[in-house]
DNA sequence: TTTACACCCATAAAAACCCATGTTATCCCA
DNA sequence: TGGGATAACATGGGTTTTTATGGGTGTAAA
C-alpha cells in the first residue's frame, strides 16, 4: 500500500509540533523520504527532502505530500519555456507557497503560522488521505466538509444509477482529544 | 534538497547586508557553491564561484541562482545563435548585469546599489525560490505577484485539469476506505 | 585618509534532537 | 480464552544546535 487513505486527528502541542500518523509515515518512507535541510544529508542523496506541504487553492486546508507530490509539480512546470515570465510566474505559486517540513525523529512536523491561519488550525488537526497526497484539516471545517461531499456522492449515483457499491463513511476517527 | 522552494523574508542589516535563508545556502552549496562558507576559513583557493545575481528581466525583482543557473543561461544563449540580434541583446540583459556575489561566514551576501534599486528593496528581502533559480523581492511587491500567480494557477488548472492532474483536489473526497 | 569589504565574535530566537510517559493495540502462553 | 507482557504511538518537556542579525576590527583599494 503505498497511498494515502484514511483519516485521523492528531493534536498540535504547545511547540506547534503534530505527529504524521504512523501509516501516512510508512507512505512517505516508501516514497523515498529523507531528511530535509535540517540534518546533513549524505552527499549522494539525490532527491529533495521532508514533505512538501502548501496551502490548497480552493480550500481552507494544507496539501501535503512527499516526492511523488514534489515531482507532479514539477511536471506542471516542465514543458514551459525557461526563464519565459509565464513560467516564472507559475513557479511562484507552484514552488513559493511550498514549505518542506522535516519530520523528527518522533515522527513529528512542525506547521508554520502562514499554512496554520490558512487551514485555521488551532489545537486539532485532522489528516485526509488523498491518495498521493493527503490534507490537514481544521476538524470541524473537515466535518462539515465532508458532509458535503457525501451529498454530492449520492447525486451522482442517483444520476448514473450505479447502486452497487455503498459509499459507507468508515469512520475511523482515532487520536487524542476529539 | 536540489531545487529552490518557499518563500523567506529577511533583513537587510546597516551594512547592507541580508541573510541567505539557510535551505538556499544548502541547494547552492549541493550546486557546487565555493567559496569560505564552512566555518573557519577555508585553506582551498577560492576559486570563481559565488552567487549568480542580476535584474528581472520582467519584474522589479532580483534573480539569483549558483552555477546550474549560469550554466542554464549559457545554454539559452547559444539556442539563440542563430538570430544574433536576439542573441547580443540578450547577452548584454543578461551577463551585463549578473553581479557575482560571495556568501561571507555568516551566510549573508550584500546586494549592490543597482541591484537594489531595480527591486526597490529598502529594509527587508523576501527570498522566493523557483525550482532552479530563486528571486528576490521587496515584500510588498511579492504579494502582489504572488496574488497574480495565483490567478494564473487557477487558469491553468482548468486548463490541465481533465488529465487528473490537479494541484489541489477540489472534488477527490474520500473519505475511509477505498 | 577614507571607504568598502572580508572576517570574527556575540546573542536571542527558532528549529532540531533526545528522552520520558500514558495509552492502546498486539502477541504469547498458560 | 483470559490476562499479563510487549510493542507501537501520540504526546509532553528538556537540551542542544542552527540561524538570523547586530556589531567590531583589520586590510586593501581608491
Amino acid at each position: 500500500m503505498d497511498r494515502f487513505v484514511s483519516t485521523f486527528t492528531n493534536k498540535i502541542d504547545a511547540k506547534g509540533r503534530v505527529s504524521i500518523p504512523a501509516p501516512f509515515r510508512a507512505v512517505l518512507e516508501r516514497d523515498g523520504y529523507t531528511q530535509g535541510v535540517g540534518g546533513s544529508a549524505s552527499p549522494s542523496t539525490p532527491s529533495a527532502g521532508g514533505i512538501y506541504c502548501y496551502p490548497s487553492l480552493d480550500a481552507a486546508a494544507i496539501d501535503g505530500g512527499g516526492e511523488k507530490l514534489a515531482q507532479k509539480i514539477d511536471g506542471l512546470l516542465r514543458g514551459l519555456a525557461d526563464y519565459s515570465d509565464e513560467r516564472d510566474e507559475l513557479s511562484v505559486a507552484l514552488y513559493g507557497d511550498v514549505q518542506i517540513l522535516n519530520i523528527d525523529g518522533d515522527g513529528r512536523i512542525v506547521l508554520p503560522e502562514g499554512l496554520r491561519t490558512h487551514a485555521g488550525l488551532t489545537g486539532l488537526v485532522t489528516f485526509v488521505g488523498l491518495g498521493d497526497k493527503f490534507q490537514m484539516w481544521e476538524p470541524g471545517a473537515f466535518e462539515t466538509r465532508r458532509k458535503s461531499a457525501r451529498e454530492k456522492v449520492q447525486e451522482h449515483r442517483k444520476l448514473f444509477g450505479s447502486g452497487g457499491r455503498s459509499v459507507t463513511p468508515s469512520d475511523e476517527e482515532r487520536g487524542g482529544g476529539a
